[in-house]
Formats: structure tokens, C-alpha cells, sequence
DNA sequence: TCCCTTTTTGGTATCGATACCACTCTTGAT
DNA sequence: ATCAAGAGTGGTATCGATACCAAAAAGGGA
């Protein structure tokens, strides 16, 4: 930065500025000042003005896995509108292991970074304690906590199950199976299972749940292919199945066409996330569909601006019920 | 961590090294400056440490997207590899448009990371100087370029796609087309589309590629699924179609089956990827699985040590053929 | 016991930017 | 002509860790 400062005669400072808030340099300054910039191949060091400045511009996102694809789209959101602003992203993921989570966020506040995105929402006293000890805002995604620890981005997974439930209950089925959402760590199927049960209550229809909390099976589409031996088999009267995600349902759809089960006449299927194979015309899949990207971006606009964001505390984006031909 | 030194009774610079190495104290002092730390509940700021160290603990990555799924486990086995070893990774995407890569380089370079991971080969003038620039590592993933930058760790495309095109004449099949592969940045795909042409060439057959550069068709499932109005339709004496991607064939299976097309008898479908979808029974795809996790892994360990990996300069962590139920 | 080597420890300069303050130079109103 | 307000500019201290060097303590052989 000297060296720039020398070749543009001007203070470092002014270097400092052209970079920072141009706006307050004089435009003569300012051209010679880029103009050395570019022939030097000046890249600033962000380390230094992190230090100087207690701004890293960095923000750091735990996720509890990249292998999803409407996370990815999360991510992805985030990411664009984060770099758009100068910002990075500093990821780190924790597969599902809770006790993970803090050595990451360890990690990461190490990295001092502006402000924190979390994909889970309950977290051991260790974390919430680190976590308010630092003053950064602090987003959890996907999921709406009712007591936020700081901001919250995303969608009543609760509700978006009773939603569906109800849909399945208007098309007429008396007998509907809740499948999957065991995963350990992953609370959000839970929630949506919860809304499914309270659906059924509120039309006093028994719920079906499958598999059980210590029934020990595969996930994703695999389980969805097992429900026909493993479900179905035991309880014949159920003509739908709620799936705790598309490609749970997917796997059921698969299995169905090749034991020739008519869907929806025999059994109708619902998923959820609106994974991008669900959408298409080869299985026309009725599903919830979540918008990945804009919580993405809405996130990142919450740590940009963390004061507008604190005004709403929970932000909450929506989904909407896609009918297609499965139910 | 002048408190903690206090606290400890030790110099500051014992408890820098209590942190990195920790095997140069002596066992008394360091219980004691444990204690202090956890005690005041000290975590280090990495940003200073990066500044008079010259050492960031940080790598960047740029990857062209993170929605694929064996992408993201590349992410996975990168980022877990490298936070077991004390470092963190910084992400960017570029969305396939190459003309953000420089920025995006810039912007990184700017943090001071000790090396970068990149997933395009194809650089601009532009990113090829701020590479050489710097003194870093720097690793290309997911193609072996026949000049690495630095390091490359992957697999030939070329190859994957010669073999998989030999398979399916070695099954008799006589009018075999490429389905796929033309988004703009997205040479992997090209690459493999080469292979098979050679293929074909060696075994004195006519190449079919679908859909040509100029036309403008949706990508993925969508893609696999317009096969038959676009393509079969046109030439209907195709009997095998080896896609460019396990989503394009899943497109094709999906309405295979809807039209009662017989497979692998009527058609033969191949793969590339090895997409969870794909290897499920629903579909029971013919595919060339891909170590994705392992090529991540690979790529940490050669920014680990750089010298051993430059050693051998490009990393071929091979492909398999997985032969099942679609040629 | 003494001297030499090795291990352990601490002081101080330093990394490269920005905050803070002080100063000069405009500009426009009175 | 004078003054106040504001824009533009630069000098210097500072952020919090580690590198480098020097010194002290601990072992080991004569």
C-alpha cells in the first residue's frame, strides 16, 4: 500500500480510502490512485484491515450438510448476495453431529467474522454461551424458532406439514401414513410431523407413523422404496403417504410404478423441499415448495443490515403447496 | 492474551505457544495457561495471528457451482478434511460464468489464503497472472488439465467417456448419441462428449451429439426428457443414449417408461456421476460413479503438503463403471 | 564441580491496514 | 472582508498475534 502511495503521491491513508469510501476522495486523486493500483497489481490485505478495523468482512454459516440440494440453493443464495456486497463466506459443516457445532463455531470466531449463519436451531449451553458472549449478528435459517437467539430466516416447518396433511385429508383419504423424519439432528422433519399429527387430530383421524423412532433404516429414496414391503404391508388400508421430503417420495413413486399401484387413485404421495427431479413432468409430484434461494438472501441481507433485521426478529419467507398429479 | 498470560503468570508468546505448539512448553506451564484460557474463556484472534505469521489457516475455493450433489460431497470431504487439520474454508461460486472468476480470485486473494482450489482449468489471462503471483498453492479439481497450473486432482473425462461409449458397443448397440453437454464454462461435460466421439471413431460408427451448440434447451432432467419429441424423433434408429449427466438419464428413464419404451432392449441409457438417484433400484442406472468425497479429500491433503502433491503434480483418483439394469 | 549443549522462556519489533485527530483548503453566507 | 461549515488530506498510534533474538534454566559428560 505504500508502494501505491509512492507511485500516486499521495498518503497511505488516501490509498486506504480510494478502496474503502471513494466517495471522499477527489476524483483527481482517485483515478491516480487506481491508476497506480492496477499497475502495481495491488491486492489489499484483508487480514491487516481486519485487525485495524475489527471488521473482517468475512461471515462465517454452519451447516449441518452441503449434500442437499435445496440447501445448496440456501448457500448459493447466500454466497452471491454476499460477495455482491464484498463480503466472503467461511463454511463449515457439521454432517448432523451436534457436538460438533462447537468446536466449529470455535474455529470460526476465531476468524472473527461479522456476523454468524446457523442451519440449526438447538444448540448446547457451550454454544449459546460463545455465542452471546461476541456482538455479531447471529441468523438461524430454515427453520422459525420461537425464541430466536437473535435473527431468524425461514418457514414454519410445522405449519407447512399441517398444510399438507389437510390437502391429503380434503382429497378424501381417511388413511394417511407420515413417512420418515428420524434422522437424529435433523428437527426439522420433526416439526413437520408434528403438524401432520395435529392435522389428523384436528379431523379426528389416527395417525400413521412410519418407520418407528428405533427402526433402524436407510433414508431418502431408498426409504421411500421400502414403504410398499415394510408399511403398506402391515397396515393395507392407507391410500396416502405424507413423505417427509421429495425424495423420499420419489422412492415411493418409483416403487409404485413398478408394482403397478395407481397413483392417485390408490395411494396418493406428497414430498417435500421441491427438489428440482419432483417438479418434473416424469413424476409430477405434489410437494411443498420452499424457497431455498431467497433464504439464502434474505439471510444475508439480515447480516448486512442487522438493525432492520432485529426491528423483525423472525423473518419468515413462505412456502407454497404445489398440487400436481400425486394427490 | 496479555490476560491469560497474566492470569498464567507466563509471557504472552507461551501462550502463542501453548496454541500452536504446544509441545514445546513445558507440561506445568501449559496446564496452567489451559486453565487461564478456559477460565477467561479466550479465543484467539486469528486475524492478527494471520497477519504477523504470514499464515492465514485459511484456503479458498472456487467452484462453479455448489448445486450438484458429487460436487457438494467434493465440499464435504474438503472442508472436514481440512477443519480436522485446524484450517477453514472460504467459498465462492461462480454460477458457470467464467467472467466472474477474476473478481471472485481478487476477492479472495484479498484474505490472504494459504492456497485455492479451483474447479474451472479454462483461467483468463487475468487469473492465470494473480495465480502466478502469489505464492500459493494452487489445486484444480475435478479434470486433469494436461498443463496443472500447480496441482490437479481428478480424473480424465475424456477416458470416462471413451469407456463408457466402448460399453455400450461392446453391447451390439450401432446408433449410439450423446445426450448433453453444452453449457457455456462447463468443459467437464465437453470432455467427455470427446471421449465418446473418439470412441465411435475408433469403432467406424457415426457420431450423434443432441441437442446441437446453437440450441437452446433447458439442461437436466428437462434435457433427458425432451430426448424423445427432439431427438428420437429425428433420427428414430437411435438405440442407446449415454448421457452427459445421471440427471439428463433419469429425464430419459421417466418418460421411457411413460411411453412404454423397453429398456435397455428398446434403449439403451447410460449415466455419468453417480447421482444417489441413480444408484437407487428405482432406476437402476448404468452410470460412471465418481469419487467425489475422495477427490475433496485428495485436494485438502495436497494443500496440506504441497510438496508432496507437487511432487507428483496431477492426482488421478480414477472412476468405475457400474454396469446395472439400463445397457 | 565445571563447562557445554539443549530446552524453555521472555522482550521487542513487526506484519499492513484503519481510527483518530489535526490540519489545510474550499465554498458560501453575512 | 470575515467567518463558519464542510470537504479533502496526511501523520501517527493502534489492532493482537508471531518472528526473531537473547537469556535463563536444565540436563549431561568430563
Amino acid at each position: 500500500m505504500k508502494d501505491v502511495a509512492d507511485l500516486a503521491s499521495v498518503g497511505t491513508i488516501t490509498v486506504s480510502r480510494v478502496l474503502r469510501t471513494p466517495e471522499k476522495v477527489s476524483e483527481a486523486k482517485r483515478s491516480r490512485v487506481q491508476k497506480a493500483i492496477e499497475q502495481l497489481g495491488y491486492v489489499p490485505d484483508n487480514t491487516a484491515g481486519a485487525l485495524s478495523s475489527n471488521k473482517s468482512r468475512v461471515f462465517g454459516a454452519i451447516v449441518s450438510t452441503v449434500n442437499d440440494s435445496v440447501f445448496a440453493q440456501t448457500l448459493d443464495g447466500l454466497s452471491s448476495t454476499l460477495r455482491a456486497a464484498g463480503y466472503e463466506l467461511l463454511l463449515t459443516s457439521t454432517n448432523y453431529d451436534p457436538t460438533v457445532e462447537e468446536d466449529a463455531l470455535r474455529a470460526l470466531l476465531a476468524r472473527r467474522p461479522d456476523g454468524i449463519v446457523l442451519t440449526s436451531t438447538s444448540h448446547s449451553s457451550g454454544v449459546k454461551n460463545l455465542l452471546k458472549s461476541v456482538n455479531i449478528p447471529i441468523v438461524e435459517i430454515w427453520q422459525l424458532p420461537a425464541q430466536p437467539l437473535d435473527i431468524a430466516v425461514g418457514f414454519s416447518n410445522f405449519q407447512a406439514g399441517y398444510d399438507m396433511a389437510h390437502h391429503l385429508i380434503g382429497k378424501g383419504k381417511k388413511n394417511i401414513a407420515f413417512i420418515g423424519g428420524n434422522e437424529p439432528g435433523n428437527d426439522r422433519g420433526r416439526r413437520r410431523r408434528d403438524g401432520y399429527i395435529a392435522a389428523l387430530a384436528d379431523a379426528k383421524l389416527p395417525p400413521i407413523i412410519w418407520p418407528s423412532e428405533d427402526q433402524d433404516l436407510p433414508s431418502g429414496i431408498e426409504l421411500g422404496a421400502a414403504v410398499f414391503e415394510g408399511c403398506l404391508k402391515v397396515n393395507p388400508a392407507i391410500n396416502a403417504v405424507m413423505c417427509v421430503s421429495d425424495q423420499v417420495a420419489v422412492g415411493v413413486l418409483c416403487e409404485a410404478r413398478r408394482r403397478g399401484v395407481e397413483v392417485p387413485a390408490g395411494l396418493s404421495v406428497s414430498g417435500f423441499g421441491g427438489f428440482e427431479l419432483a417438479m418434473s413432468s416424469g413424476f409430477n409430484l405434489t410437494t411443498i415448495e420452499i424457497p431455498g434461494r431467497e433464504i439464502g438472501v434474505a439471510s444475508a441481507k439480515a447480516l448486512l443490515d442487522p438493525e432492520a433485521a432485529r426491528a423483525k426478529k423472525v423473518i419468515d419467507v413462505g412456502y407454497t403447496l404445489i398440487e400436481r398429479g400425486t394427490t
